[in-house]
DNA sequence: GTCTATAGGAAGATAGAC
DNA sequence: GTCTATCTTCCTATAGAC
């Protein structure tokens, strides 16, 4: 096998920023060349059956990373209070403090096609449901809503992030995610 | 003048559905004609610059739905706690109970053209500023930071309802915005 | 595995008749 | 104000050499 001119993770990391960017429609095969440092005939080498693989190698990668962040420490042994801010600190770090927009929002947003559709629901029930099991461990009512309302504040932050430029609701939202149920 | 095939009002609405579900860039011109009912050449004719002038007359239709359930009752007179539970009301009707996903939301999330951002940023500061003279009114600590909070967990849980089919932390984030500041 | 070159079609946008 | 017809550009995807 002929050594790769852009390692797997690297071409990965592009497709995520160039997706993320531009949305799943507005990133022209033309865009992701760019990204990565590959002509076309290239990524389609990599990438047989297309665009639509190559939003799912990207939406994998970014799955991939947003669960050693944020999702791993959830499930990793030891406290509640202390998994729940090793994983806020995972999420200040993926998100660069709110200034990175959310690759699985970017896509659910509009327009990407059904089995990348398939991939986001499956991101956000792993983090749902590793949320909900520490919560419950606090004693928490409702832990799966608790959980769900905490993901939401940090989506819409995002959202609020990249429509008004500030990320102080951001900031304020993984605060929360932190703080132990009332 | 010439009567119009369709109205304004049809246009628009018509533009706003289309562009909330494929996206700025996923919505092509094509599906702009089939959505209003019109030829390409009668687009053009009603936006001379084109899709973006579409997208922003969507973004302006949708801006002033938006307000007239939303925001003015926020703005209306009375006491906060009806003002609060006529604008949730207006929530709920707006965005059918969490199954419409919000234009602003698509189009911040991509790929929309400079102009249209701007006016997304507007639409946000207006519900805001609304929302933070209300809360300001109860007493509460921190107004602006609430409001913003508020907002937050609705449009978050836009993005978890399209992402995962369930509507149920929109019904949970609205109950919450029309409740008084503990 | 990557490249140049290009097919084939869909995209945004316009001309001019009615 | 709307239409048919069309232009040009850009897009996705492929063929075939190295």
């Amino acid at each position: 096998m002929r050594p790769a001119k852009v390692a797997d993770e690297a071409v990965a990391d592009a497709l995520v920023s160039a997706f993320r960017r531009d949305g799943y429609a507005g990133a022209a095969i033309r865009d992701l060349c760019e990204a990565t440092g590959l002509k076309s005939a290239s990524l389609y080498h990599r990438f047989p059956r297309g665009k639509t693989d190559m939003a799912l190698a990207a939406l994998a990668w970014a799955a991939g990373g947003f669960g050693e962040a944020v999702v791993s420490p959830l499930e990793a042994a030891g406290d509640p209070a202390s998994r729940l801010r090793r994983s806020a600190a995972g999420l200040r770090r993926y998100y660069a403090g709110g200034r990175l927009a959310c690759l699985l929002a970017v896509f659910a947003a509009s327009e990407a096609p059904e089995p990348v559709r398939d991939g986001i629901a499956a991101a956000l029930a792993r983090w749902r449901d590793a949320l909900t099991a520490v919560l419950a461990e606090t004693g928490a009512g409702a832990p799966g809503d608790e959980a769900e309302d905490r993901i939401a504040a940090v989506h819409g932050s995002l959202v609020l992030a990249r429509g008004t430029g500030s990320t102080a609701a951001f900031r304020r939202a993984v605060s929360r995610m932190e703080g132990l149920p009332p």
